[in-house]
DNA sequence: GCTTGTATAGCACGATCGTTCGTGCTATAC
DNA sequence: GTATAGCACGAACGATCGTGCTATACAAGC
């Protein structure tokens, strides 16, 4: 009984990687149990059984690709000690995952919020909607962390970096795909470290070393 | 047959109009004929001898939302001096044809890049491709104007320059959709202006007035 | 008035969609 | 050795997909 559901539990995860690879390309939408089953050499109606309707796949899907950006991205840049570092790093590894190509498709998350974005409310809606926020609430306390620290400057406004930072990532990761042109990942890198540095004081500048 | 044809003609682009706004909200390749038939109160067969394909009435959706493009965006900024003034007209325009929902998934353009960045080539993808760099090069272009009369500085890199500016309105576009926000909107302004401000020279902040 | 051509409708096709059902295999529990 | 539970399978459901083929309605030109 443990050992089959060890069995069950393994293919559960095979289904979802490929499941978050596909929806990185085709959509969280385009995501066709049919294909996907084909894709893993198994039956629709058992790979069906394991999450018993589409949508139930689908949140499944974003819980295995957060578990992946998590170890892709945070966790390597939660190294960095908090602060200026920390922002920075966020942001170098959020652009050296893109360019791994941890997901075949670009940022599973840049994708599925570009899809659902406008689309009428729903789980699935509500659960991208919310993996966005986490993010960005990651990117705006590490910068009132180093606002805090002295490493920015009083006036400068942290939701409002981490706004613009986050906006050259996503476009970094949209042109490097769309153009197929690794050119477009240092753009974003010259423009996090423009960004950083517009508002960071000496004292940030120098912890950047 | 003029007649018949201006029927016609008149057909086929409210069945073009319904379908750019369906795709900005469902993708170009969520569009159903089927449902677009019934949304325009016509058979699908019959709207379907129009185009003779999907990738056909695919790409003609695109042709008509690039010509609402234009005419939302590039057509009131272009009344803007050539410079730095353009430049910033042409971010306004954006934003300000993000928020009359001109089209009302968020722009068309940005959805199809999304959508397709990661797909594999073909005609609907590099026509998006194509898209896309044509507003960019108009970025450009009025960045590099703006260089050469001396409203930016020396040092300024135009295409840098017009991939931060986009970052921003793309952002924006995203969020403001995502959360049903208008504040995203007004962080986009300030990341422009700001991004703008940041390479202007005395004379080119003089000429934004 | 007849022909010609265009615009739309009707109907049917094979494929695929998400979903349900019944069944069989396999491994543990008693 | 028998009962139980988990896992996956094949077949089939109704619905919808994109795509053809044929017919009808109607205006234009002779």
């Amino acid at each position: 009984m443990t050992r089959n559901k060890t069995i069950g539990a393994a293919t559960r995860e095979a289904i979802l990687r490929r499941a978050a690879d596909q929806a990185s390309v085709d959509g969280l939408d385009g995501l066709s149990i049919g294909q996907l089953a084909t894709a893993l050499g198994m039956s629709k109606s058992g790979l069906f059984a394991h999450f018993g309707s589409k949508e139930a796949l689908q949140l499944a899907t974003i819980e295995d690709a957060r578990l992946r950006y998590i170890d892709a991205v945070l966790v390597p840049a939660l190294r960095a000690p908090r602060g200026i570092r920390r922002l920075d790093a966020l942001c170098a590894a959020f652009l050296s995952y893109v360019e791994r190509a941890v997901f075949p498709g670009g940022c599973f998350f840049a994708a599925a919020m570009a899809e659902y974005g406008a689309k009428d409310p729903g789980a699935v809606r509500d659960t991208i909607a919310d993996c966005q926020r986490q993010w960005t609430a990651t990117l705006e306390r590490a910068a009132a962390d180093a606002r805090e620290q002295g490493e920015l400057r009083d006036a400068c406004d942290p939701e409002q970096l981490a706004f613009e930072l986050e906006a050259a990532l996503l476009s970094a990761n949209w042109y490097f795909h769309l153009h197929s042109d690794t050119g477009y990942l240092d753009r974003g890198r010259r423009a996090v470290r423009a960004r950083i540095e517009a508002d960071a004081t000496p004292t940030g500048i120098q912890a950047l070393s």
